[in-house]
DNA sequence: ACGGAAATGAAAATCATTTTCATTTCTGAT
DNA sequence: ATCAGAAATGAAAATGATTTTCATTTCCGT
């Protein structure tokens, strides 16, 4: 673990939940750290092989990562506005694993996401 | 639903699983369609916008296509191999319809994948 | 047959990601 | 502390899927 993959780690940290390569770079510059891009991308590929970090991909095929075992949520998202609500997702959690198991799988992450109309439009 | 949006449901059947648009346009090449791969994207766009078309992603990002099920699945999909397994889901639209009840939300729909690593990998 | 709308596809643009490669930093042995 | 080799770094170029542009062709209704 060098230096870099701490700083990685430490932007993560800060934003407790998914963000991608290109976003995690943006933040670590704004924050006045001097690191390269490809530096960030090594890192994540680093951390993501020692499972340190999970991977996954947002709809459009762009990587995200996130540290793993960090509580993670879903999201109710307004198809007419955009505002979103963080959901509890237990449920869900238990339903992946329990599919998972039943058919051999092992590692195993999920994505689910709620779209619909707001009350408010 | 035009010729070209024909053409790749045709090859779509003939493959009878996911493929990639770049895969999909070669297949057509090699089966002596006349069809640019510009058009061959279109197509899945359009196809997947209709629900005729399911698309998900590769491990790599890369955008997988394929011909709708009837009934509404989702998918427990290798990271590995990208073998893919569909899972009947009543317990997650039970779900999404309670947690979007609660929150005032209409016209509810959603997305689901489970990830992990088959039991061949 | 005519004219506007839709479809087509080659080439260029885009964008995340990876590779290259020259330079810098670290590490361990002396 | 010093030196050499190894590892890390990052700017720039390369890559590869996907999208956009735009000029041309095909389709369809009158």
């Amino acid at each position: 673990m060098n230096k870099s993959e701490v700083k990685v780690i430490n932007v993560l940290e800060r934003v407790g939940g998914f963000a991608s390569a290109q976003e995690l770079y943006q933040l670590l510059r704004r924050n006045g750290e001097s690191i390269g891009l490809t530096t960030v991308y090594r890192a994540l590929q680093s951390l993501v092989s020692d499972k340190i970090v999970d991977q996954l991909r947002r709809e459009d095929g762009e990587a995200i990562y996130r540290l793993c075992g960090e509580e993670h949520h879903h999201h109710l998202v307004c198809k007419n506005c955009g505002s979103t609500v963080e959901i509890e997702g237990s449920a869900i959690e238990r339903w992946t694993k329990a599919i998972a198991e039943e058919h051999g799988f092992r590692e195993v992450g999920h994505t689910a996401e709620i779209f619909g109309i707001c009350p408010k439009c």
